[in-house]
DNA sequence: AATGAATGAGGATTCATTCAT
DNA sequence: TATGAATGAATCCTCATTCAT
C-alpha cells in the first residue's frame, strides 16, 4: 500500500519513521495525530510523509500492520509449534506481555481498531488481525485433544474465544490506561502494576486455562519441558 | 457537571438531544463529532447546546455517564440481590446483550474510554465505571462461597477480573465491528450475528463460569429458580 | 436615546445597571463587553437590557454621555464662574483628579471614543465631549484678558487648546495603564503613584499654565482667594 | 516573535501583509479586525496567517512594534543629533506631522495602546513605547541647558513631560477622527484640516515650546541653522 | 415589565494535502 | 527526491439579539 518511494530510504530513516508513527498514533489516537508534528518528530519534511503514503490514511494502516506484523514476530517467532498447547499459551502470554513493555504503542493501535469511528480500519483490517491467531489456537487445540492433552469434550472453537479474549484483557491491561486501572481496581492492587504484579497475574491466568483445558479425570498435565 | 439550563428544558428535547448525541459520539467518535451536526440531528441551534454544556468535552462526559447509569439500570435494575451467583450472572449478560440492542451507542461509549487520545476521559471515568461492577460480583461471589455454591477455594478477586472480561468481550462482540468479526471469525459463523447465535454464546459463556466457579467434588449445582 | 422603560425602573436598579455598565465598558472596553455579564454583575435578566435600551451601542452611548454628564458635574458643579482663570484651572485639575479616582470608569470610556474603531461614536459624541469645556475656557479666558490678569497678545483659542491638552494628559495619566507607565518614566517615579506625587504633579502643571498665560512683564498674578 | 516562516517569504509579499493589517487594524480595532478579512486584503490564505505568527494577538503586536520602529525612523532617522533642542523639536512636529500623513495607522494603532481592554498590549509594549522619546528629549535638553539655550531652573523631566504631551496631541489630532474634531473645536476651524492649517498648528506649538524653554531675560534664541 | 432559553451569524484556529522550488 | 510554504475546508465556541412565558 505504501508507493515504492518507501523502499527507497534509507533503512534507519525508515524505521525512525514508522516507529514514531507509531508512538504518536498511539499517543494521540488516529485523529488527534498531525502529520506536521510526525514529521518533525521523524525528522522528515512533512512533503515526504506524501511520497511515502498516499494519504494519513494509509500510513495509519500501515503501521497498524507493521506493528501486528511485530507483535506476530515477537510473540510467535520463537514458539515451537511442536509444544504442547500448556506451553505455547504460556510463551504467547509472556512474549506479549514483553512486547507490550518493549512496544505498548502497536498494541494500542490494536486496540484502537475497534474505536468508535475507526469502522474503515477495522473493515480492512479485523479480519487479518484475528484470522492468523484464531486458526493456530484451534489447530494446537484439535492437535493436543487428540495427544490426550486436552479433555476431548472441548469445544475447540469456544475454547480458543475464550482463552483469546483473556490474551487481550490481558495485554489491554498493561498497556491501556484505563483497561489498567480497571484491573487494579479488580485485583486491589494498590500503586502502579510491578513487573511482579503481572507476572503472577499471567501465571494464574494460563493456570486457570490449564484447569479448563485439562482432561476431567485427572489433575492437570505436567508442563512440558522447552529447548 | 451539565448547566442549569439542561434541566429547565422540556424532558423530550432533553431526552432527544442526549439520545443523538450518544449516537453521534457512538458512531463517529468524540473527535469526529461536529457540534453543528449534533445540534442539527438533535433539532437544536447550535448555540444552545452552550446553553446546556460548558463544551464539547463536558457533553461528552456526561453523554457517557449518562449510559453508564442507563446500562447499569438495564443490567442490575430488576436484579434481585437474592439470586445466587449463577442466575445474577444469566441476567446479568442476558440484560447486557438485550441493551447492546436496543442501545449499543452507550456501551460503544464505554469501550471508547480505553481508546487512545481519550486519557482525559479515562481518567475522570475509568474507576467510577468499574468500581460497581468489581464490588458488587466480589460480594455476590464471597456469600455464595459461604453457602457452599462456589467453591471454596476460589480467589474471588480473580474470579470477578476473569468473569467481567468475559462479560466485556462478550458485548464488545455485539457492538463493535472489529469484536463482532472477531467473534465470527473464531466461532466460525457465517454472515450476521443471529439472536439466536447471541443467546447461544451466552449461555456458552454462562456456563463455562459455571463451571468455573463450581465445587469441584460434585457436579454444578442446579440452576435456582427465580420468581 | 433609552426607551422609556428606563425611567421606570426603580433609581437603585438604575443606578447599579449604569454603574456596573460603564465599569465593565472600561474594564473591556465596548467590544470585549459581553450583555450577558453586564446583566449578571447588574442583576438583572439579559432580555430587561434590551428593554431599557434598543441596542448595546445605544447603551454604550448612554453610559458615555452619562459619566460625561457626572464627570462635568464633578468638575464644574462647583466653580465659581466669577473666579480667576487660574482659581478656575486649580479648581478643574484638581476636581478632575479627584473624579479619576473615583470614577475612572468614565474618564476611560471618554479615552476610548479616540479609539479604532469607535468612530461611530466619535462621530456621535466628540462635538458635544469637547464644545462645553472648549467654550468655558475661552470665555474665561477672554474675560480676564479683559480684566489684566491674562496677558493680552494671548491667542485664545490656541491656549484653550493647549491648556485642555494638558488636562487630558493629566486625567489620562491617572486612569490609563498606559499614560500612568508613560508618565512615570517621564518622571521617573518608581512603583505606582501616590496621591502625593499626583497633586505635586497638579500644581506644576497649574504653575506651568500660569506662567504661561501671566502678563509677561510682572510676575504671575496672586491667587485668587475662594471660599 | 514571529514564527521564522515570515522570514522566508518574499519581500513584496511581506511588506504588503503588515501593511495591510496595520491598516485593518486601524480602521477597525483590534477585535473587530477579521483574520479571514485581513489574508484576503493581503492576498494570501487564512492558513498563511497562521504560518507566520503564532496567533492574532502576535500579529498584531508584531504590527504595532513594526509601526513604532517605523515611526521612530521617520521621526528621528534623518535627525542630527548637534541640532539644537528647537531644531530637532521642529523636525520632530514636522516629520510626525509627514509620517501621520503617509502611515496614519501606525499612530492609530499607537494610540490605541491605551484603550480600554489593551492592557495585555501595554504591559508589553508602553515602555519601549515611552522610553527611546523620553530619554531622548531629557538628554537633549540638559545639553542645551549646559550650552546656554535653555534656561537653567527648568525641570527637565517636567518639560520632557510636557512637550511630549503636546506632540502626542498634535498627532493624534492628525489621525483620530474625535481628537480632529477636538482640534478644529478649539481652534474653530471649519472644513478639513488643511495642509497649511496643520503647518501653522505646528508652528504655533513649536514656538509655544521655544518660549517656555527659553532663557527668561533674553527673547528666545534664534533659529539654529541646520544643512 | 421581567425573564432567560433559543438562535445562528461570525470568527479564531487547525490541519491534511498540494505543489513550486 | 526532499522540502516546507500555501491552501481553505472544517470546527469549536461566542454573543448580540429575539421572543415565548
Amino acid at each position: 500500500m505504501p508507493k515504492q518511494t518507501l523502499d527507497k530510504i534509507k533503512p534507519a530513516k525508515r524505521e525512525k519513521l514508522l516507529s514514531e508513527a507509531a508512538k504518536l498514533f498511539a499517543e494521540r489516537g488516529y485523529n488527534q495525530t498531525d502529520m506536521a508534528e510526525l514529521a518533525s518528530r521523524a525528522g522528515v519534511a512533512k512533503g515526504s510523509l506524501y511520497n511515502y503514503f498516499e494519504s494519513k490514511q494509509e500510513l495509519y494502516l500501515y503501521v497498524a500492520r507493521d506493528g501486528l506484523r511485530r507483535s506476530r514476530q515477537a510473540v510467535y517467532g520463537e514458539l515451537d509449534p511442536e509444544w504442547d498447547i500448556f506451553a505455547q499459551l504460556e510463551h504467547i502470554f509472556r512474549q506479549g506481555a514483553a512486547f507490550a513493555r518493549r512496544h505498548p504503542e502497536y498494541l494500542i493501535i490494536y486496540l484502537n481498531v475497534s474505536s468508535a469511528g475507526m469502522d474503515p480500519f477495522a473493515a480492512k483490517m479485523s479480519r487479518e488481525v484475528e484470522k492468523y491467531t484464531a486458526d493456530h489456537l484451534k489447530a494446537v487445540l484439535a492437535r493436543d485433544v487428540g495427544r490426550g492433552l486436552v479433555r476431548p469434550d472441548l469445544d475447540i472453537r469456544q475454547a480458543a474465544f475464550w482463552i483469546n479474549s483473556l490474551y487481550i484483557i490481558f495485554v489491554a491491561s498493561l498497556v491501556s490506561k484505563h483497561f489498567a486501572l480497571r484491573m487494579r481496581e479488580y485485583l486491589e492492587i494498590k500503586g502502579r502494576l510491578s513487573k511482579a504484579a503481572v507476572e503472577d497475574q499471567l501465571q494464574r491466568t494460563v493456570e486457570l486455562i490449564r484447569r479448563f483445558l485439562a482432561p476431567v479425570e485427572g489433575a492437570a498435565p505436567p508442563v512440558q519441558e522447552r529447548n
